[in-house]
DNA sequence: GTCAGGTGGTTGGGTTGTGCAACCATGGAG
DNA sequence: CTCCATGGTTGCACAACCCAACCACCTGAC
């Protein structure tokens, strides 16, 4: 009973989060989209990957990567470097400005996050994160062909 | 410091989910949208409500909610009754077929979720519930309510 | 009464994110 | 070399948005 009643919440609460995350993520950023955004944070924590990476992780499209791809080189804020190994790969890279403004939009995001979930003890912030994390690790109906 | 941290993962991860969702949403369910689904489950906690307070529930333009609400009365999920008391209101309620696929996706995507937490230890689980429900009421930068 | 301004809802127009399918080029067996 | 798999792009369609303009109704001031 418990334990179906958290399953609901969870997802619908996450849901609810999704939707109002997205509406804000506009309002905030209009120059950066969310996905741009997220796309360009995985390049910065990966240090550089291919197009199909990205799609895999984040269950898109490859057309649809490849779109946001071209949007982001096209604003110069990433470039593709051929892959030795491979003609076909494109590893794509963090250029300076993309670096620069995804500080930005991170620290402004953070900003926001921070105001929101400043009253909370610092120990149900940890392991809120840790559980977020630990949900999306998990393979997912979604994902994992 | 490890607030910030938290801060940064919550918000990465709780990105990721939402692209990840909405993505398995459409997969499992082609006929209900996230969308659909989601005011659907509003309509039916609240026992019925008006367009207006969907709107401004989940952050979306009210021209949004109209198109959602018109598909939904085309499919006949829904219906709308006059308010009584205000000739511009139109009070949305579940059809019993709304009832029954909301029934019906709702267990299907427990299911889903279910099976992806299933090794989480139940205590674990409500306290995810928890911080969810806590995030989302929180005044944010969307407005709230 | 009537007229103004506010609110609930719809519609037109445009943007973005997305998937699917078809396509090209390269890589790797056989 | 031939055949198929893989990385990537492009055409097309669609869903979900938002903004702005609009209609219908309510409310309050006159």
């Amino acid at each position: 009973m418990h334990t179906a009643d958290a399953v609901e919440t969870i997802q619908r609460e996450m849901t609810v989060f999704a939707r109002r995350a997205r509406a804000a993520a506009g309002r905030m950023h209009p120059e950066l989209s969310l996905v741009s955004y997220t796309l360009l944070g995985h390049l910065e924590e990966s240090g550089g990957c291919r197009a199909t990476d990205l799609a895999v992780h984040y269950a898109l499209d490859k057309s649809t990567v490849s779109r946001q791809v071209a949007g982001l080189e096209r604003a110069g804020l990433i470039e593709r470097r051929p892959d030795a190994a491979d003609q076909r790969v494109q590893v794509l890279h963090l250029t300076g400005a993309g670096r620069h403004i995804l500080a930005q939009v991170t620290e402004s995001r953070r900003a926001a996050f921070r105001e929101r979930l400043a009253d909370w003890p610092a120990e149900d912030l940890s392991r809120f994160a840790d559980y977020l994390v630990r949900y999306n690790a998990s393979p997912g109906p979604g994902r994992q062909e």
